[in-house]
RNA sequence: GGAGACGUCGCAUAGUCCGGUCGAGUGCACCACCCUGCUAAGGUGGAGAACCCUUUGAGGGUUCCAAGGGUUCAAAUCCCUUCGUCUCCGCCA
């Protein structure tokens, strides 16, 4: 949610990230209504309230005798009360949609525009060329024997898939990596709930424009989360946090699960895209003039990685249409796939800046205010990352070479050779 | 799944049976000051959150006793629902 104060103050600030983002400009004045009737049906109610309880405490007060009058006469005004309540409740209901509607305020110098307006902010690593034509991912992994999407369907059905020897060592060696340098910049790691309540699905906002992306479980009520930024934000709803030592930081190891509607027919082929995987993620609560540092440095982080893994990538800085609603800036990390030739997400990191804190009810004790804190999430490692990995480092043989920093996580292993399928 | 107990302003608790004197007492912790020749003890005072109004010196008001409903002139207190915690039984890949 965004600052209330602002629609009184700023509006106009409010209507140009809404332009940007190219999202309903009318909504902003639609809010400024709203929060203007929802204040006058408050003080209403909070007047004649005021009254009724003065005239309980005279009820209170009075002898036995003289109290059936006095009931008798303040029956009217309670009648008055119960209106005004039910009245202040809606209007003020239906500033609390009107003011939700509207997306977090874009960061100065994000680009404007939709998915296709993305900025690139650095190319690392430049394009490798093979001289021999290169194998996709699932090529090699099935070479390797790593990756059986046949009998991953069998099971879960399409997108769904099982990664094995190799594969699944992979994937543990990539999160592990990720999880010791993580650990290595303080953060603490969490293992989170997979399963959460519609509140704080609700809360972390992505029952909004993604909805129907998230898996639901109507007999218990519960959302499967599609990644751990869910519940590691709803981990301190509701609480003031001590922001003095600096920020928190957590490194949440989850599988994260999604349901693509909408995505048939895009990478069907292989785990680029798929129901259910791991995800380390960074979450981060700080100071609001804290955030866009931290956010440098989750990138930075995330940047780290891949360069540790050989990868080649570059970073884009996401167009406002393409936020989230809860981001005010996100950059991408994006590794380039070589049989795709193209650059694939491999990270996500956005700002939240006060959104979803406000949101969720988070906030840190400023100078003696309780004011809402920023929150931060990040990739740090996710199974996709396999994908680059493998098409990069590939041998003309379908043998895949270990980047150096993988290599104590799987046992010193270098080289990883073809074997017969089982 | 069955039975029971419980959920109070950081922590621990009083209050709930018998609704108004609880817009919530006490202890610990916390903050400021005082006293004290010393990392102690004592004293005084202060201290929660959200929102609204008038002002910008400060005031006034409303709401918050797990959450949401209900009864009532009036609810921490009575009733209902949900969530959570604990105990016992049952079940358990």
């Amino acid at each position: 949610m965004i600052d209330p104060q602002l629609l009184r103050d700023a509006p106009d600030v409010i209507r140009r990230s809404q332009e940007s983002r190219g999202d309903s400009v009318e909504a902003v004045d639609d809010a400024i209504a709203a929060d203007a009737a929802r204040r006058s049906a408050l003080s209403e109610f909070e007047r004649l309230r005021a009254e009724q309880n003065v005239f309980g405490k005279r009820v209170a007060a009075a002898a036995k005798e003289d109290k059936a009058a006095l009931v008798a006469q303040v029956q009217q005004l309670a009648a008055d009360v119960k209106v005004a309540q039910t009245a202040a409740g809606e209007a003020e209901s239906s500033y609390n949609s009107a003011i939700r509607s509207i997306a977090n305020i874009v960061l100065d110098g994000v680009p404007a525009g939709g998915e296709a307006n993305f900025e690139v902010l650095r190319e690392i690593g430049g394009t490798p060329a093979f001289d021999f034509e290169p194998k996709d991912h699932l090529e090699l992994a099935e070479g390797l024997d790593a990756i059986d999407m046949e009998r991953g369907a069998k099971v879960g059905g399409s997108r769904f898939y099982f990664l094995k020897g190799i594969g699944a060592r992979l994937e543990l060696a990539i999160m592990s990596l990720g999880l010791d340098r993580a650990l290595g910049a303080g953060f603490i790691p969490v293992i989170p709930p997979t399963l959460v309540r519609p509140e704080i699905m609700e809360g972390t906002g992505f029952l909004g424009e993604h909805a129907d992306e998230v898996y639901y479980l109507p007999a218990d009520d519960l959302y499967l989360t599609g990644t751990s930024e869910v519940a590691l934000a709803g981990l301190h709803s509701d609480e003031i946090l001590d922001l003095t030592e600096g920020p928190i930081r957590y490194a949440g190891w989850s599988t994260c699960y999604r349901r693509e509607a909408g995505s048939y027919g895009k990478d069907t082929r292989g785990i680029i895209r798929v129901h259910q995987f791991n995800k380390l993620e960074m979450f981060v609560y700080t100071t609001p003039d804290q955030a866009e540092e931290e956010h440098n440095r989750l990138v930075a982080w995330q940047e780290g990685m891949l360069q540790s893994l050989g990868l080649s990538y570059r970073v884009i800085d996401v167009a406002a249409g393409d936020l989230g609603s809860s981001a005010a800036r996100k950059f991408d990390v994006e590794a380039w796939v070589p049989t795709q030739g193209a650059y694939r997400e491999l990270t996500s990191t956005s700002n939240c800046t006060t959104y979803q804190a406000r949101r969720l009810s988070i906030r840190h004790r400023g100078d003696g205010k309780a004011e809402p804190v920023a929150t931060l999430n990040g990739t740090l490692a996710t199974t996709r990352w396999i994908v680059a990995l493998l098409e990069t480092h590939q041998q003309a043989d379908g043998s895949v070479l270990v980047p150096e920093a993988l290599r104590p996580y799987l046992g010193g292993l270098e080289l990883l050779v073809p074997i017969a399928k089982r």
